[in-house]
DNA sequence: GTGAAAGCGCTAACAA
DNA sequence: TTGTTAGCGCTTTCAC
């Protein structure tokens, strides 16, 4: 690889006017100029960026947290964000941390030691250690789609609350007043945002809630999968199944159907992303829509914003949803919820 | 952000012994080490390894190529890049191309402008500019998934050939004779050997290839779903539909359940990845199971193997299949398929 | 065992 | 308009 002075030198001229040709041409005189440019094409010189980068300081690299990309959601949110980051000529360090958290940290490294400019955390979990957090102002970090109150940072984020409070009055809406919810990891706040709104709505409906109608998950297939069977085995079986995410109510749906239920006739389902799969399941599946590209643009811009100093506050930015009825949820079935599995009548 | 000047002095040594101590603590006497540890203690200083990467010419950083990181299959294969490229202390530059060349080549320039050290592509596609290919030996890349025989670069790929033979025939098994196939891009070398698999067990069995047979794809649900509703206009009906990836073939799935079909009695549908998704839908997809993280494994210790020069030639790594036999095929019905609608018998 | 100093490739004062 | 030069932070000879 041909560096600068070997330019310079082939073109007679010194480092610094290669260097002006190629960053302010105006700045260098017509006749230099294409002498510099014939040395550049005739050398194959390609500018170290690496030392561009070490000298300015800066690296153009962002870092991203992400649980899993085998998530379709996540998936989505990342090629949001890969695009506004390359239109801003940033590059992403994608680290697929499978939830663990030294991986994390190991990841937020990269920004301490200027490997990264910034990071992005699709998860709650401050992947900075105390000395960064002790510093003043703003980190060089966003949190999006899942809520991170204790970090000074931006936030992006749906009102995870009110999604699920819209999609509880959906379910009750059709009669439904038994409805079970599938909920997401344990350790996630949105998790909990999304619990009570199910539960606002509830009350709103006068209904009281039941700790009971609460099944664990984990935004996997197998695990909606998993509950469905609990919810089936329940003594007094619920008419309809919200489900945190989109996997979770395709996991359910299937064990319903297998069972002999039909969807949604005998029991109604409901996701939470509208993943493309969402709209290919059978029934289709009602379910809230999250713009998820926009979320990974907005972070980016969220945390160029920090880097430049345009940003002193820590916004919180609320992303619109929409609820997305399609066939999964039906009417509540009239009958007496006594036997444990329903003949299919046809 | 101390640097090590600041640390050689907060502890009284130079920043030589600083560096020492960090790098090679034995060669360091006990009494000064513990001093310079001490002195990084309190100054908080974290290494540049920006500086780091920039004097030793190493960047750490692998580009990886992928044509849309929503789709499911490589989002495994990438989780299996991630970790392998995490344990040697490499990092993943990720690139969401949409299978836009110029992005491609945006980032193949990454490798040439020393900001990363190699490449990975999910794509068959040189990225690389006339520069880089008339360079001697192997270029510090590789090509997962698809095949790119005009590249001297290690392929790691499946038997696609084999595969789609190994499909064809479990359903020329059951029974099948008019076999419709939804293709994959038309671009993509991996849509031709699937291709040929088709073609080879069709004619081993003596049956003769039908061009009207086959229908384009994408790999989306979407364009899955479109074929399905040719194949259901299509005059003489096939009786089964091998789809190029699994997303097809639910896509396809559900325009024949819309359309009063029964998966498999009336139709059989096979798919390609065995994505988590397939065991999932209803009927469960029978498919060709592929360890995607495997790939992204291997793929990422052939890209090593090149920049470390212990690979010279360029070898092709030939990762195993199994077909995954489902509900979704089963015997070819034995009526005549003059109707274009059938009536569901319950 | 430790320090001084060169230098990785580039940019940006400052000088000419 | 162009050249000279210092220096970004680090590692690594080479002396001492």
């Amino acid at each position: 690889m041909p560096n600068i002075r070997e330019v310079a030198e082939y073109a007679g001229v010194s480092v610094a006017t290669v260097s002006r040709t190629l960053q302010q041409p105006e700045r260098v005189s017509p006749k230099t100029r294409s002498r510099v440019m014939e040395a550049v094409q005739a050398t194959g010189y390609k500018p170290n960026l690496m030392a561009v980068k070490f000298r300015s300081g800066k690296t153009h690299n962002l870092v991203v947290l992400v649980p899993t990309v085998a998530n379709v959601f996540f998936a989505r949110v990342i090629s949001g964000m890969q695009e506004a980051a390359a239109e801003q000529g940033y590059a992403l360090l994608l680290a697929n941390t499978m939830g663990d958290s030294r991986v994390e940290e190991d990841y937020a490294k990269m920004v301490q030691t200027s490997q990264a400019d910034g990071l992005i955390q699709l998860r709650a979990f401050n992947p900075f250690d105390d000395a960064m957090a002790n510093a003043q102002g703003l980190l060089p970090m966003v949190n999006a789609c899942e809520v991170l109150d204790a970090v000074p940072c931006p936030t992006v984020t749906l009102d995870n609350r009110a999604a699920a409070r819209a999609m509880t009055e959906h379910l009750l809406s059709l009669g439904h007043t038994r409805i079970a919810m599938i909920k997401g990891p344990q350790a996630s706040p949105l998790t909990r945002e999304r619990l009570a709104g199910y539960r606002d709505a509830l009350t709103s409906a006068g209904i009281c809630y039941d700790d009971a109608l609460l099944f664990p998950g984990d935004f996997t297939l197998s695990a909606g999968y998993q509950a469905a069977g609990s919810i089936l085995k329940s003594r007094e079986r619920s008419t309809a199944v919200f489900c945190e995410n989109d996997e979770t109510a395709m996991g359910a749906m299937q064990h319903f159907k297998q069972a002999g239920l039909r969807v949604p006739e005998d029991i109604s389902v409901a996701g939470f992303d509208d993943i493309a799969f969402a709209a290919y399941c059978d029934p289709p599946l009602t379910t809230i829509a999250q713009p998820a590209e926009e979320f990974g643009r907005t972070a980016v811009s969220q945390l160029l914003d920090v880097l430049s100093g345009r940003t002193r506050r820590a916004p919180k930015i609320i992303i619109p949803f929409d609820l997305v009825v399609r066939q999964s949820t039906g009417p509540a079935p009239d009958t007496t919820h006594s036997s444990h599995i329903k003949e299919v009548a046809s």
